[in-house]
DNA sequence: AAGAAAGACTTAACAGCGTTAAGTAGCTTC
DNA sequence: GAAGCTACTTAACGCTGTTAAGTCTTTCTT
């Protein structure tokens, strides 16, 4: 039976986590949020890491299952591919609380997260790297190390991300259009090169992540 | 004339962040280390985060440096550019401390880097553009927006340092041969396409035509 | 030379932090 | 009714960045 304040703590943390970020948030703000004592707060988590952890986890649930939904459809790999890698970077932008906690967060500061709790990270990758292997199958793809290559695609997409959230970018820059050309340039990466003679189609084909 | 003890501030905690990391780096441990009173230190910085960005310019000093040393030389474009992002990867993999200072740490808790202090990252980026610029003219690359293309090259680059640093990539996997993949996907992301009267042996041709 | 001013530093203190140990009500069980 | 359990609180420890005030020592001024 799950209790209550422990639910009422994540809620306050997530609350403060949107409204305050990570570095200014406190066991005595999280407690003082839902009128508790800071100590009470131990009697649901070890410590102020394993109650981030707890959030960390909720987020990677949330962004796996994004981006299987992206993955699904009847359309080439390398199109489900580029709906993967959009999904990836929109949960970025939209849930920077959350993303910054995942991946961002300093890992001495927040200690390692327990590995067998990346399985969803793990997972993750592992789908890029079926579309990968998929792609590669159907010519559309070059790709000698799918799993590798997945890590370089998520590597990329982090970077964009990243920069676009510490607004470490030039100011002048439009987010959207730079989150396309991120995704756009990363999988260019990895097409196979065009056949000249064909003109009808082209293995990828770019859509702005702002459209949809 | 810069004072002696500003400089032994400043080198005591370059020490201390490469042997204890940024997170345990205080301003008391600093002192302790040069034996003087934390306050003293209040006499030549106006806080801690007035220190670091000291610390970050002097890395950015060093980088720019060596990117600009990296694009020197009488080769191609495209491979000049390379040489660039090797060495914007290996500074970072072989500086961690001045990496994680200087792009990692979360803005917030070390506020916002003065705009006017980014003019060596900006330096940097103008310099990739540089590049990709000189590299479209020569039909090396296919570029229409040169400086937002080197935005793009800086994050997916960043995205590959800052994974491998902070170890979220499989352990398995082997951190050169992944930063060099990065490097070759990313620019293989501007590479114009072949040229098809230099390929000899045109077997994937067929194999694409007959895919569809 | 005497006294004022300036410089370089220290000590004490504040409010905050994560965390632990001990304490206190209220309820349940024997 | 005493013992024990549950759910919480208060007090405290040692840490943090930072400020205010105090203490020497050197330099400048008259």
């Amino acid at each position: 039976m799950d209790s209550d304040l422990r639910r009422e703590i994540l809620d306050a943390a997530r609350r403060l986590l949107v409204t305050e970020g990570y570095n200014s948030l406190s066991m005595r703000k999280i407690a003082r949020a839902i009128g508790y004592s800071a100590t009470s707060i131990y009697l649901h988590f070890d410590s102020k890491e394993a109650l981030f952890f707890t959030l960390i986890e909720e987020g990677m649930e949330m962004l796996y299952r994004g981006l299987v939904r992206a993955a699904r459809g009847s359309t080439s790999p390398a199109e489900r591919l580029e709906r993967v890698c959009e999904r990836y970077v929109r949960f970025g932008l939209e849930n920077p609380e959350y993303y910054e906690i995942m991946f961002m967060v300093h890992s001495e500061k927040l200690g390692r997260f327990p590995p067998e709790k990346y399985r969803q990270a793990r997972k993750g990758l592992e789908l890029i790297a079926a579309l990968l292997r998929d792609g590669s199958r159907r010519r559309q793809f070059e790709v000698e190390d799918p799993f590798m290559a997945a890590g370089v695609i998520w590597s990329s997409l982090h970077g964009a991300v990243a920069l676009l959230l510490a607004r470490r970018l030039d100011a002048g820059l439009d987010t959207n259009a730079f989150a396309d050309m991120a995704v756009r340039v990363t999988l260019r990466g990895f097409l196979m090169p065009e056949p000249p003679a064909q003109q009808t189609e082209s293995a990828y084909d770019a859509r702005a992540l702002s459209e949809r």
